[in-house]
DNA sequence: ATGTATGCAAAACATTTGCACCTGG
DNA sequence: CCAGGTGCAAATGTTTTGCATACAT
């Protein structure tokens, strides 16, 4: 039911964007740059260009289908907006990436924001390390 | 005493070095990317190459003296690190940066790592959004 | 058909690097 | 003097754009 949420962003339902928005939803690593969906695409046989991959999903940020992330390394990250805010867990050392929710913090940011007379249009927070056991959360991402 | 910060962090004392480091302490926007100090550098009469800028800016956030944030933009932003961690309010439509501390974010930030078996080494939280009144908060920054 | 999307190649940026020359200690 | 630093230009990596062709409706 990927071709209704096309639609419903006014966006034509071609077959790049349908690659593109199934990579997304069903990659294991819900985090990706343009180039990986580029590879993926073309190791699955498909012959797509890496502009169209930046310009779809430029698009699906633009109707709100995805999220673009400045982690750090130089290159965004996309990630398909559920709709539910979260943030995140990045990993240093293998670049897993663990999305989490917390009430309180959420909470504390919007006080702060009033107390600056700031009104938030989005907010990003990214808690950069590494998981001491590796094995443990591996359910997650 | 900017050069005593250099010899600490095992850097020769050079012009460049240090003009950037001035710029970096006395600039009324704290956060610069690398093209601003050229150009400011530029504009002072000095002699420099925006490689060097790079290259300066690198060697000081390995040294501790800078953080490098990734804000929205496609292009790294530069503050000098007094030492004390803080998270950022981005205005999104003047570009205002305010900078602003909460000891119940960070508990609830190592809280939450612990809970994942995470070790946090930094983290960046960042709120995107305008200032109401641009009028009041102004001494900040 | 017809406006939009795509592929390709080139352009535009941000950042890094190789190398010969210069400079600080 | 001499290791390390700098300027310049070229290279790299990421993302955007122009344009002719191909496709969805």
């Amino acid at each position: 039911m990927e071709s209704s949420d096309l639609k419903k962003a006014g966006l034509k339902v071609t077959l790049p964007r349908m690659k593109i928005l199934d990579l997304l939803a069903n990659s294991p690593d819900r985090h990706l740059k343009a180039e990986d969906i580029y590879k993926m695409l073309l190791d699955a046989g498909e012959d797509i260009a890496l502009a169209t991959v930046y310009r779809v999903l430029t698009q699906f940020e633009a109707a709100g289908l995805v999220t673009r992330h400045h982690f750090d390394g130089g290159h965004a990250v996309f990630e398909l907006n559920d709709g539910e805010h979260h943030d995140h867990l990045v990993d240093i050392r293998s670049g897993r990436v663990v999305e989490f929710y917390d009430e309180i913090i959420e909470q504390r940011q919007k006080e702060i924001a009033r107390e600056h007379g700031f009104t938030i249009t989005e907010h990003t927070m990214i808690l950069y390390g590494h998981f001491d056991d590796d094995k443990e959360d591996a359910g997650r991402d």
